[in-house]
DNA sequence: TTGTAGGCGTTATCAC
DNA sequence: GTGATAACGCCTACAA
């Protein structure tokens, strides 16, 4: 690989003004200037990035942390940080954590050792007291990890809220939950806009409320148990579209009818829940935009360090697909 | 960040000392090392990544490249590249290319600037001459490029034909393939696969291949052609699980039963085929083992880059679930 | 056993 | 306008 050195000799100047000519600043004659672009063209000459970062300080790279991309719904996560990463020049680290803090850490570590630029979180493992005095700038992404730091996230009690009076106004009278981890925040969050609806109805019962951890199997057995133990349930909300496919799949084999003697909807709005029949009704996340998004605001904070940006909140949307009712068009 | 001239100055000595101790290699009294020691630990030294790449000319990091991130598939392959990369200390970097060879060249030159230390593609766009001239390791998966670069992949076309096979023996008699893109080379080679089983038979016509082009949607519509106009088909192989997917979808929506009228097969063994009802009967890749084989055997090219390597190629298994009938036990 | 100094490839400051 | 040169942080001859 050439070097600056060799432009410089080629074009026969200084590898100062080589230098001016790659970065378009400080004054350069436009006869030198043009013998310096022929020989770096002749040369097919590429400034090395990793002297210009050690001279900078920055490496123009970003890291992203989630769980495990297996998880269907990291890749779009992914994709989005991916996209808005590169589209600002910045190379794309992808780390999976599963939720294992000592990975965080060792991460966090290797990365700020190669001048990490900055680092999108989606954790629920992270300390605080371990990122606090990190000067690399951090972005919480889907879940939050306290006030001080930086998040973009959506409103999950709210959606799940109005996922829940979905399921009432198309008529469910029983309404169960299948939730997520206990300690991850997005599902307490899901759980508690459960609860906003469902705690001060008469038939309403803790024993509605089983534990699917975001997982497919988990999430089968809960169901199992709980249409064997309820029977009188006619309405499930999961409390991600993971566990909705299996709540699917779990009522169909003790023999329900979805959606007339059961409504379940999901949350997320994958690309998964097209895919099952029925199709999975689900409260839709803006999964890019919030991706894309933290990118932005990380960005932001990297190249302007004084600005003050602000965490940010995002909507989700029902998405009606073949596990629930229509709405009545008439108000009861 | 303190640099290693502050751990010198702390310790009093000099900075080859703190070296040496670093890297251990040269000699170094056992006095000096521990107050070497005791002064990294007491300013929490670590040292800069950046500055030992520009030293040495690698940058332990490894990229791998494949089409999108988002299609179920690759993310099991990123994961065992990632953690493969980063047991033995690489940096995992993923760039979504979407087939899109502008995009391919753009992070090839991003990742040559960076000096990243090896490449791995999975990749039916890239042209061989525009990789023949790096100097960095890079290593074919999934898909064969061409036979100059090493590849890590399965045999597709046997893979395919035991898929084909297991529908004859179970009772199929007329068997219809839908295929990936035409210019993917583990979907020529599977379609290769179940023409090499039906090509002979005396029911067998052109009209049974139909292209699905490896997504959902396609392979909908595919089908639901298919199965409209030759309602004898009673066994459909589907180059992929994603499309086996929509086939059982298509088929279900039209009233075929499964798998008492019509059998189908896939092809990958994803987690996706588990969560269908029926379940779908596939041809399992090892997909986790050639992710991981494929980053030892590029560390080995650069780490030991006048080694020779070669090309692997790894079986399928099938993994019968419920969307065939079970194999006679008695032969035929 | 330890220290000095040059170099990895850039950029920016300061002369000329 | 252009060219030396120091500096970014580290490693490794070579000296001592």
């Amino acid at each position: 690989m050439p070097t600056i050195k060799d432009v410089a000799k080629l074009a026969e100047v200084s590898v100062a003004t080589v230098s001016r000519v790659m970065n378009n600043n400080g004054y350069v004659n436009q006869n030198t200037r043009q013998r310096v672009e022929e020989a770096i063209k002749q040369l097919n000459y590429r400034p090395n990035d990793v002297a210009r970062s050690l001279f900078k300080g920055k490496s123009k790279m970003i890291a992203l942390f989630v769980p495990d991309i297996m998880n269907p719904f990291f890749p779009q996560l992914a994709r989005a940080v991916e996209d808005t990463a590169n589209k600002y020049g910045y190379l794309f680290v992808l780390c999976n954590t599963d939720n294992d803090n000592e990975k965080e850490i060792a991460y966090l570590n290797a990365l700020l050792q190669k001048t990490i630029d900055g680092i999108i979180l989606v954790s629920n493992t992270i300390q605080v007291d371990q990122i606090n005095d990190i000067n690399v700038p951090i972005i919480a992404l889907d879940r939050k990890i306290n006030s001080n730091i930086i998040s973009v996230t959506v409103n999950n009690r709210e959606g799940a809220s109005q996922a829940v009076r979905y399921l009432k106004e198309t008529g469910c009278k029983r309404i169960a939950h299948i939730a997520g981890p206990k300690d991850v925040s997005s599902a307490k969050q899901r759980l508690e806009g459960y609860l906003d609806e469902v705690q001060s109805e008469e038939w309403f019962t803790t024993d509605y409320i089983r534990y699917g951890n975001y997982t497919v199997k988990e999430a089968y057995q809960a169901t199992e148990e709980l249409l064997s133990q309820h029977p009188e349930i006619d309405g499930i909300f999961a409390a991600n579209d993971l566990m909705g496919v299996s709540v699917l799949k779990a009522a169909k084999n003790l023999g329900f009818d979805i959606p007339n003697q059961l409504s379940v909807i999901g949350y997320d709005g994958m690309e998964l829940s097209d895919i099952t029949s029925p199709t999975l009704t689900t409260m839709a996340q803006p999964i890019y935009d919030i991706g894309k998004r933290a990118v932005e605001i990380l960005i932001e904070k990297i190249e302007n360090s004084d600005k003050e940006v602000e965490s940010e909140q995002y909507q989700v949307q029902l998405s009606v697909k073949e596990s629930t009712h229509e709405r009545r068009e008439v108000d009861e």
